[in-house]
RNA sequence: GCCGGAGUGGCGGAAUGGUAGACGCGCGCGACUCAAAAUCGCGUAUCGCAAGGUGUGGAGGUUCAAGUCCUCUCUCCGGCACCA
């Protein structure tokens, strides 16, 4: 027998594959489609990590099956290419984006071959393709068309280090989630999208993806931050304006408000507009607006501090005259800025009342309220409220919120999205500026607006992007046609082009879309195709994207929705969240702790096949596992021992197999659907294993086997296919049926407990009936010994299963 | 602080409320070999010579039966975070 190369039989099958189109997608759009989506990467200099390894595989092993069932399997990839990485690497070495990132891809296709990923390479896609964000672009002007994409002037995140502002998605803890620098708060022009338009909606449709992990989802609700709540006017006494609003989610504390707090933003802003206040007030709100910058530099909480404004609010219920406080730990972009504080029925009110000794009243609505013993120390009164009481508290919420004429309100946490880049490897945004700086979306005939070459990639460091200084892009004539759109024409008069470009989450947010129709010139994807191929079958990726791709590309969708482009409300039906890789150390791999596993040296040292299963083995795909070296090697070996298995085929069927057989069959069918392919793979080994103390497999059995396999490791199970003479397509023509009343043996050995404890084993007929057992287990020595003559108070027989006597 | 998730042998990990530790790695002993590697066989939670006992982070509970369900608690990981 020919020793098992997997090095050559791999790079046969690799080659063939590829020259027969094995993989291409199906036109027969009479069959069901199973559209299967690994989340595309990003292409780094890196090449493949082992992560990408696990997600391809297993996205991979599904993909085979279902098209082995007969489905017909969309199963493409393509580029994230734009982004940072490339247009720092071009920086660096003067090498353009475009170029550093082909050589990035062609080594990221090279490495998906390797490892016998089932794609349609016809169908790639790639963001940074002008064919492909012509259609980015596109989406942009509907949504300005909509007023859903809008300039504005508000403070936004700006990161001094990557010299661009930044959506709240993209920061860390208050840090830029790419470098790390301290992000600041910096006015300046920029275009937004105003995803909070549809907060209610990414938050309720939710719901309706039951395949969705609940975890998963409430990362989602959570980032959304929905709140309902209402807004008081508090007059003011001794102010320079006449009342201040808050906001709360609890109207039914109101009685107890016994201070008003406002931020050090607000109060900055009444001195600014003549507020004549003492000189220890314009102190503490400048120490105030310093401190905050300092807080994220070191990261720590910092201490309540506050200093009474001298000046008094009205509680709208008791018509009390409370104090206003100015405090650091009211957020100015939080609410309206300022609160009504209720140091009975909020912790952090409490901290503050007690520490500058306010008074502290209770609300008793409907639920006992628990305060501290601290309350009753100093100064702190207590007043129980009756007005409400017995009252349910989200009614009183509403009554209170009617009576006092607070205006309810939801807000959401989710901000409107930055975004624009003032970077050079993004799409350009598609909107010029006439000479009095008013904006106007280019006609779709314009498009795509196509990058221009540059010399400089580096960020100009005035907030202004690189591509300002390209005069001769920049500086366009043109018309504005009757719709308001922009049309190039050297005829007409002098418009300047928008700089800045789209974030990198841009293209991601449809991109799957474009799979089912990757070559429509005219159309960002045709009705048939989307009605076909939408929406993702099976979504596989990393829950890291939750609050930032996943939204997006949701928010994106639901608009795609509204316009009529998609018929679908939601772009994912599931969402399998891959668990990381770690190193075979156990902590997260990185180039700092060395312990990262190269792909391509593992590959090259045990073959894909061995790769891809022991990927697919090492854990659940779900969670968390090491990548342990020595342990691909019982994948190896599974391997070696299917290669010599091949030997042992006979003709006809090996009686004492069968159980087993079907067992396996149903095992690794039912387990692929589910993700367990760690399992499957066990069961594989296990049915293995006893094939090969038969020294034999019935001919059937063989071929289903391989048919099993194939999904997992296509290289060797290709080889062996062709060597058993089976005639049809192992990829295309079929997956083996179990009988599922043959994957149970015809005797059963049955343990014994005795009240729980496990004393012995005896064996009876499958399907006995309680009697049946009865009269066996009657003359067991076990049942001789513990029980005798006596008579047991209880006998459970469980069937098939156990029985379990109570003495 | 709030919201998720997870704690099982030396390791990765299995277990519709029904024989805990499948499968794999590692390790031990044996076979083959001059020898080694590879391969094959047997063993491998733990205490005990054995009978038997004890064991799924900890403490209680429900049940004939709990890794699995309930209550409390500890630890680790992820997310959000003075969000009013």
């Amino acid at each position: 027998m020919k020793p098992y190369d997997f090095k050559k039989i791999e790079q046969h099958w690799q080659k063939q594959w590829e020259e027969q189109q094995t993989y291409k997608t199906g036109e027969d759009t009479s069959k069901e489609k199973v559209f299967v989506l690994g989340m595309f990467p990003y292409p780094s200099g890196e090449g493949l990590h082992t992560g990408h390894v696990k997600i391809f595989t297993a996205s991979d092993i599904y993909a085979r099956k279902k098209r082995m069932e007969g489905y017909n399997v969309l199963f493409p990839t393509g580029w994230d290419a734009f982004g940072l990485p490339a247009e720092q690497f071009a920086i660096k070495n003067k090498i353009h984006p475009r170029i550093s990132t082909d050589n990035n891809v062609n080594n990221f296709r090279r490495q998906m071959k390797i490892l016998s990923l089932s794609y349609d390479f016809n169908r790639e896609v790639d963001t940074t393709d002008p064919a492909y964000y012509k259609w980015t672009q596109w989406i942009f002007l509907k949504m300005y068309e909509k007023g859903l994409a809008f300039e504005s002037y508000d403070p936004i995140n700006w990161c001094p280090s990557c010299e661009t502002g930044l959506a709240n998605e993209d920061l860390e803890a208050g840090k830029c989630e790419r470098c790390g620098s301290i992000v600041e708060k910096k006015k300046m022009r920029q275009w937004t999208l105003r995803i909070t338009d549809y907060a209610e909606r990414l938050l309720h449709d939710l719901d309706t993806l039951p395949k969705w992990p609940e975890w998963l989802k409430e990362l989602e609700r959570n980032w959304i931050g929905k709140s309902e709540g209402a807004e008081f006017d508090f007059e003011l006494e001794g102010a320079p304006v006449k009342s201040v609003k808050i906001f709360t989610t609890r109207p039914d504390t109101l009685f107890g408000a016994t201070f008003v707090a406002i931020s050090a933003e607000l109060a900055d802003e009444w001195l600014k507009n003549g507020w004549e206040a003492e000189e220890d007030i314009h102190e503490y709100v400048a120490k105030t607006l310093n401190e905050q910058k300092e807080i994220l530099e070191h990261g720590k909480e910092r201490e309540k501090t506050g200093i009474f404004a001298d000046m008094y609010a009205i509680n709208p219920t008791t018509k009390e005259k409370i104090p206003v406080w100015i405090a650091n730990y009211v957020l100015s972009g939080v609410g309206t800025g300022a609160i009504m504080a209720v140091p009975a029925h909020d912790e952090r009110d409490f901290e503050f009342a007690f520490k500058y000794n306010i008074p502290i009243k209770e609300v008793i609505v409907s639920e006992k309220s628990t305060l501290p013993e601290k309350a009753f120390v100093g100064e702190g009164t207590l007043i129980n409220s009756e007005t409400f009481d017995g009252m349910k508290s989200e009614e009183a919420k509403h009554r209170i919120t009617e009576h006092f004429k607070g205006k309810p309100v939801t807000r959401y946490k989710l901000q409107d999205w930055v975004f624009s880049r003032q970077r050079y490897w993004g799409e350009p945004i598609p909107i010029v500026h006439d000479e009095e700086g008013k904006a106007y979306p280019l006609d779709v005939s314009e498009l795509p607006l196509t990058l221009p070459e540059v010399e400089h990639y580096a960020p100009s460091g005035t907030g202004e992007s690189p591509l300002a200084t390209i005069t001769d892009w920049v500086n366009v004539r043109g018309i504005i046609t009757e719709k308001g759109t922009f049309k190039q024409d050297n005829n007409g008069t002098n418009f300047r082009r928008e700089t800045n470009t789209m974030p990198q989450w841009a293209g991601s947010s449809w991109y799957y879309l474009r799979f089912a129709d990757p070559n429509n010139t005219k159309e960002l994807i045709s009705k048939e195709a989307e009605k076909y191929w939408q929406p993702v079958d099976r979504y596989v990726g990393g829950a890291e994207h939750a609050t930032r791709h996943l939204i997006y590309a949701r928010f994106w969708h639901k608009f795609l929705y509204d316009i009529g482009i998609v018929s679908q409300m939601e772009p994912f039906l599931t969402m399998e969240s891959v668990g990381l890789v770690l190193g075979p150390d156990g902590q997260k791999m990185s180039k700092r702790r060395g312990n990262i596993v190269n792909p391509d040296d593992v590959v090259k040292e045990w073959g894909s096949d061995a790769v891809r299963l022991y990927s697919a083995f090492m854990g659940s795909f779900y969670d968390a596992t090491p990548w342990n070296k020595d342990a691909i090697v019982g994948c190896a070996r599974f391997l070696e021992k299917v290669w010599k298995v091949s030997g042992y085929v006979k003709e006809e069927s090996i009686p004492s197999l069968e159980t087993i057989f079907h067992k396996t069959v149903k095992k690794v069918t039912e387990d692929i659907e589910v993700f367990k392919f760690n399992t499957a793979i066990s069961s594989m080994m296990i049915f293995l294993n006893s094939v090969d103390e038969e020294k034999a497999i019935g001919k059937a059995e063989w071929k289903a086997f391989l048919q099993i396999l194939a999904p997992f490791t296509p290289s060797i199970a290709e080889e062996l296919w062709k060597d058993a003479g089976f005639s049809e397509n192992l990829h295309t023509e079929g997956w083996p049926v179990y009988d599922s009343a043959k994957t149970f043996e015809s005797e059963i050995t049955m343990p014994i407990q005795i009240n729980g404890k496990l004393r012995g084993t005896f064996i009876v007929p499958f399907d006995s009936s309680d009697e049946e057992v009865k009269t066996s287990l009657f003359k067991t020595l076990e049942y001789e010994k513990y029980v005798g003559k006596n008579e047991p108070k209880k006998v459970i027989i469980v069937k098939n299963r156990l029985v379990n006597i109570v003495i």
